[in-house]
DNA sequence: AGCTATTCATAAAG
DNA sequence: TCTTTATGAATAGCT
């Protein structure tokens, strides 16, 4: 799989030999996760290139794949010494490992991975209890929602109402201007000059804006 | 590099899985002695199948390749001396506790027990893998449901196809006995015996029977 | 390190 | 499992 066929055979050059196994030891290393992936499979890889430089993989890991190993050769299990508290915290992790494995599977058919082997009813089940979930979660969404919307509308309540207090206040002022000015008018010409009534000042002309909000309503649900 | 391109995840239909690992483990073991013979390297590879059934290859040995991996890494970062070792597991444990944790807490959000403390966004993620998930089962299960029908259809078919031809031996059967019957009549009327020609004997009369079942129609789906 | 022309590995089907 | 075949991957030989 390369430019021309090759034998297998040490390779002389050291340059090329490197280059070759930078690249195929790469390879082999993926090959051997897509195989322990694939196939459900532990693996252990350890390779140690002719400049002794350690290059390893372990599905699981290397401890438990040799492990595995000896006790499958049936060969020296006293490879390590086993002090009671190791086995202590092996068993621990054997434990944890199952519970692990026994939540991944109904992790993975919860999450419809992994649904091969299940019987129509098995699957009703989850069916079912994907519904309820469903269900929750729709319902917890709605409450969040719901109460947002809740205190939306009570801080629009709010608002609107010290609007419309400001309005009052506004008109108010607006009115006391005018009764200002008509006593001013009187005033003005009782002393013989004839100006023109004026229009209210550029000042109070805001007064008039009518800072209306639309009518709070109440919210939904 | 096969006739589809495949996703890197735990096959699921086990036939496929063990085919896979067969060929799979062939072409990992057959690269992992390339590399030994092409780059001079020291190649340990174990592998274990779900059945935990072992292979093994190994470039010298896998005594030497273990014993080797082990001086390198006691040499490295001094793991397998016996306190070592307890940390070692420890940490093994810590982390698989906080992997079972985070799983379990994951899971129970799925199942829509602990949703406190999740965003509108957040659960609105659930509520999608939710219904991707419902998706998934009810599609395996209208698979098997649609698979059994056709099965059952067939099945019905053939019995169908069953009944006609036993109708139709039948219906030969009843007409045999009645040549044979009328043959018999004419004989007797010729020895000048008046008697009253009879109908269909008993026995006979079942030939009447038409075993119609209704006629089979294509399954729905 | 990249880049291809090739060879290889293997998924799917029988 | 073994074979066959179509295809995607890995990689040998160059730059």
């Amino acid at each position: 799989m390369g430019r021309g066929k090759i034998v297998i055979r040490r390779i002389d050059d050291s340059t090329s030999r490197q280059v070759t196994f930078s690249k195929r030891r790469k390879g082999l290393i993926k090959k051997a996760k897509e195989l322990a992936i694939l196939c459900d499979a532990e693996v252990g890889l350890i390779i140690f290139s002719n400049t002794d430089k350690l290059y390893d993989f372990a599905s699981s890991s290397m401890k438990s794949a040799i492990e595995r190993f000896n006790k499958t050769k049936m060969e020296q299990q006293q490879l390590f010494n086993p002090a009671s508290e190791v086995k202590y915290w092996q068993r621990e992790a054997t434990a944890l490992r199952q519970e692990l494995h026994s939540l991944q599977e109904n992790h993975r058919q919860l999450t419809g991975e992994q649904l091969s082997g299940l019987s129509v009813k098995e699957l009703h089940n989850i069916e079912s209890q994907l519904e309820m979930s469903l269900r929750g979660i729709r319902l917890k969404k709605e409450q969040i929602l719901t109460n947002e919307i809740k205190e939306l509308t009570r801080k629009r309540n709010v608002i609107h109402h010290e609007n419309l207090e400001l309005s009052r206040k506004v008109q108010m002022i607006h009115q006391e201007n005018v009764k200002l000015h008509k006593k001013a008018c009187a005033a003005s010409s009782t002393g013989g000059l004839g100006l023109r009534e004026p229009e209210d000042a550029d000042d109070e002309s805001h007064a008039q804006v009518r800072l209306q909000l639309s009518q709070p309503e109440q919210a939904p649900l």
